[in-house]
DNA sequence: CCGCTTTTCGATAGACGTATAGATTCTATA
DNA sequence: TATAGAATCTATACGTCTATCGAAAAGCGG
């Protein structure tokens, strides 16, 4: 049944990334789908029209599938996040920039996301370690920026740092879960209203600074 | 090893239902810690003292099961939700009320809500449509409110109510999924801060009708 | 075409997991 | 205390799942 697909090996990218590649992408995909627990290799193996045991060639077992999805599920995310930081702007600005980086790996690797945000807690405990310095390094990012605007009194003198940045994470992560017709929705809208509603959510003054309205 | 533990039969409530509910508990423990899939029907039995073969005496199926645990993890929330919707008051004070109610059972049933959250999409497809119908009503209500809001001029108009719409329910829900650390929190202190963040997201006027500040 | 390396395959060990069946024990009551 | 029904147990059938092993096949430089 299954014919063989004889691999693309002209590939220019001399490192010999691209199969192992291929089956991160169809883990993720099985993962995404049915959760860590609900999937087995079979199912993995049956995405690539390859057997079961071949994907032992590539990984040692189905954790290390899993963390290498998640680790996946990660890129981008810290480096777009303290270069926000970094950058100039008002805190509120940095915020909506922030959120609008956060939201487009949601968009662009979905599989990976939503892998990273829903099984991690199945990974053992050290590579959860792992992972968690780099979830703990994007909350301390979104953190930072609130604290700084409450610092200049940009925003409301009594917020609480951490929950704001907890409920715009919350907000911002469970996009992903999002039933198929609201995720279809187009991303830079809703990275655009999610940042209008903390702006002014947070904003300290009585109304004169709010942002420009969404497109 | 497991000794037997007689159980307590001397309960006024003449319905059969104190065991079955223990099952239920043992149950909803378990899958909100490990997942629906990662649980092992003997893992439940364990958290009981009990065999594992001895749970079909309660249940047909472990898909049953989490049935059961996840129909309890929506008891109450569509009532309170739909009770707010039909009380007197402004549609940003009603906004304000309804994260309340729906942040508390997420408060006292956490088990129950964290499995009906991350575990329900596992169920049979029939029994999905079911508490479907559930979570539409939620969502219906909050929609419902931030339209009203709209409608009188007291939300910004432009405000695409399903976007604010989920836009609140996906931070309220990632509470359940909080760090304990961060959940420990006071949990009306959450609430009040996350109904002043919408309420002042969505808020029309420039400054004026700010909500009093949470305490 | 040869031999070497990389990749895939077939077969299977061994553990685990769900569910069923019938025996056994418990509890309450006549 | 004898009996009926409820609750639990033991044993096990039967499927599935992960991971290993050695053989086969495919790709490639000489």
């Amino acid at each position: 049944m299954t014919t063989h697909v004889p691999r693309a090996r002209l590939v220019r990218n001399s490192k010999p990334l691209r199969r192992s590649d291929e089956i991160i992408d169809a883990a993720a995909r099985v993962f995404a789908e049915r959760g860590y627990h609900g999937t087995s290799t079979q199912a993995i193996a049956d995405v690539l029209g390859m057997r079961q045991a071949s994907l032992y060639y590539y990984f040692t077992s189905k954790e290390a599938a899993l963390e290498a999805v998640c680790l996946r599920g990660t890129d981008g995310f810290v480096e777009a996040a303290e270069a926000v930081v970094k950058s100039k702007g008002a805190p509120l600005e940095k915020l909506a920039r922030l959120i609008a980086a956060h939201l487009s790996p949601i968009e662009t690797r979905q599989d990976y996301v939503k892998v990273f945000i829903n099984e991690r807690r199945y990974l053992p405990a050290a590579s959860r370690r792992r992972l968690g310095r780099k979830t703990r390094a994007i909350e301390r990012a979104f953190e930072h920026v609130i604290l700084a605007g409450i610092a200049d009194g940009s925003i409301v003198r009594g917020t609480d740092a951490r929950l704001a940045m907890l409920a715009v994470l919350g907000m911002c992560n469970a996009v992903i879960n999002w039933r198929p017709s609201d995720q279809g929705k187009d991303m830079a809208r809703i990275a655009a209203q999610f940042a209008k509603l903390m702006a002014n959510g947070l904003a300290a003054n009585g109304g004169g600074a709010r942002m420009a309205r969404a497109t």
